[in-house]
Formats: structure tokens, sequence, C-alpha cells
DNA sequence: GTTTGTCAATACGCATGCGTATGGAAAATC
DNA sequence: GATTTTCCATACGCATGCGTATTGACAAAC
């Protein structure tokens, strides 16, 4: 029941972001109208109104997190014109503690629901599309490119991971900064 | 409804043998006991025999599952002396198509459940010990170990990831293969 | 052959969580 | 100011899935 003060009345978004919060903490499958309702100071009168279901929530809180994340990449990294800047670029971002990064996380737990494989495989093709297209940028071949670019993303999502299995042992931000600095010496060639 | 023939009764293992499936496949949430019990010719009625809950039945499961993957990894690689294949035969063992790497794969997206999380720990701890251990084992010096078992460990983790999400696109067995001998080169010196 | 122990079927209670039905209050529109 | 729209509350039906209670069949022990 957070008192987000001055509204008097929701929208599609305010869901769609309260939705993205708890898949970004707990997953897909721990939507729950109900408790989003909670969370939002409304009961689920509110939201059938908004929305025909609790899949449709959840498709669009997805669309608006795909939407999102392409603009920041957009912003971050395809405005860096050298291709090695670039990729040094994205290695340190996806070391950074966004909410982006763990909704990335959870989706890829939550593969089953087709929907969410859908959007998944999306994303990911684009990013190893764009990692490609960096590598190449740097003289890589497309064969050498494309296997660097998997090795590289496979890196970011088993990182991903392992800040959060790890939870508080290799966590002191200092090391994570220097962790993502040692890969990206080690992917990227000087 | 499996026939598996010839067993007259059920004990705990052919529980917990059916739950590692369901697991790997599906997901720990996705274990219901009357499913499995239908997977097994039976009810219900008999699994609150043999266990006292459902969380028992995973948890029992789990552990027969973290102590036959410490098994094979005793076997198939503490059994090589020389650390540089050691290494690399641990990277071409990640690539292969075991259960026991799928089962990972979800209990990593499981983790909102404390004792998931709590297997997932100690198992990770320890493959990342092991890989340190192997990475000074050829002359890093233990900082620099730690790190490179962490990356190399969080390629392992985010392959897994990759090969489920891209599901039939890099999937041609031999570019596997291929694959898992460029990670090697990439990340065990020569 | 009777008794006991092992394993399983059936039927029930109960909680959770989705979706629907209906009504109501406040604001916008006329 | 009356009416329509917009947004939300309440109450209900319904499915799923866990756990329990009770009974039964078959085999082993005595």
């Amino acid at each position: 029941m957070k008192n987000n003060s001055k509204k008097k009345s929701l929208n599609p978004a305010d869901w769609e972001v309260a939705t993205l919060e708890v898949i970004a903490h707990q997953g897909v499958s721990a939507v729950a109208v109900e408790n989003i309702a909670k969370e939002l100071g409304v009961t689920k009168g509110s939201f059938y109104w908004h929305f025909s279901n609790r899949k449709d929530l959840i498709i669009a809180a997805l669309k608006r997190w795909q939407k999102d994340d392409k603009a920041v990449i957009k912003e971050k990294i395809w405005s860096i014109p050298d291709a090695h800047e670039r990729l040094k670029a994205w290695f340190l971002l996806s070391a950074q503690p966004l909410q982006s990064h763990l909704i990335y996380a959870t989706l890829l737990a939550d593969r089953q629901h087709e929907f969410v494989a859908k959007v998944l495989k999306e994303v990911t093709f684009e990013r190893l599309s764009y990692l490609q297209q960096s590598f190449q940028g740097i003289g890589y071949d497309e064969a050498r490119a494309k296997q660097q670019a998997l090795l590289s993303y496979s890196v970011y999502v088993g990182y991903l991971h392992m800040a959060k299995t790890m939870h508080g042992k290799f966590q002191d931000t200092e090391n994570i900064e220097s962790y993502a600095q040692y890969v990206a010496t080690q992917l990227i060639p000087a």
C-alpha cells in the first residue's frame, strides 16, 4: 500500500511498472493481481477495469521493459562511435545494478511461459546481434565475432546469476567494478 | 503413467528420481505430487507414506542430485592429474547435454525457495573452489585464479541459459562442440 | 491361519488465486 | 444539475493443489 501521494486514479502504466518491480525481485510466477493491487492501494476491481486478465498485464509489462531497455542501449551504448570503446562500455554497463538486469535474470527463470520465452528470444537475439556487430567493428571476421559475442553474452548472463546466488560474498562494490574491468580485458583485445 | 515393468512397490528413491526429471525440465515450482504420482502409476496416497510433504521430497531429490553430481566430478574431472588438461576437460563436460546441467539451470530459476538457494550456494561454492584450485595449478596467483574461476563459471552458467533460450539456433551438435573448444582456448592459456 | 506391517486408493477439507457480477462514488460532459 | 464515464469495492464462483483420514490389499512374520 505505497502512498504515491498525488495521483487520483491509476492508469495501465502504473500497473505495468508495479508489475515489473515484482518480476524483478520475485519473478513472473509471483505476479498476483491482488498483491499488486494492494501495493497500489486499490483492489482487484480496479485491475480488471484496466486489463482483461493477468497474462495481458504481464505481456504489457514486458513490452514496456523491452522498449525501455532498448532506449537505454541506444542512448548509452550506440552513441559511442568507436567499436572498441563501445564494447568496453557495454561490459561496464552490464555490471551495474539496474532493474533491467534483474528482470532479464528472472525472465530466464520463468521461460516456461511461452510469452516470456518470446520476449526473451527477441531481446537476446538483438543483443547478440549488436555485440557481434561491435566485434566485427574491431576487426573480427563474422564467424569469430559471432562466437565472441555469444561468449561475451554468456558471461553477462552468467554473471547475473552468480551475483544473485553468491549474494554478499564477492559483492563489495569495488570488487564488482574491478571484476568487470578484468572481464573486459579478457574478452576484448587490447 | 510410465510402466516401469517389474517393480512391485515404490521406494523414496523412485520418487526422488522422478522429481529430478520434473525439476530438470519444468523447474521446482512444477513439482506437484499428484502429477509425479501419476507418472509413477500410483496416487497421492502412496506419496504420503514415503514422504511427509512436498518440501521434503524436493529437498531429498536435490540432495540426491548434489551427491550424484559430486561423484561425477570426482570421477571425470579430479581423476585428471594435470591441471591444464583438467580445466579443458571441465569445459568440455560443461557443454555436454547432461540432466545435471538442466537441473542446475532450473535451480537458478527457482532460487526464491530458501532450500533451493541453500543447495545452489553450496554447489556453486564448491565448483568455484575447484576451478580456482585448477587455475592456481597452472600458475595463476590466488586473486587472479579467483577471478578467472568466476569468469569461467559465469560462462558455464550463461551458456546453459543461452542454450535453452536459443533452442535450436546454434544448436547443431558440432557447433556446440566447436564453441566449447573456442571457449576453452579463450579462457585457458596455451 | 492369524496377525502385523507395508504400500496404495479414495474421499474430503482447506487455502490460494483467477476471473466475474454487481453496485457505488466521483468526475467529466452535456 | 442531471447524466454518463471513469474508476474502484465487495462478494461470489471456480479450479488447482496440498495435506489428512480412512479403508483396503497383499505379503511377511509368527
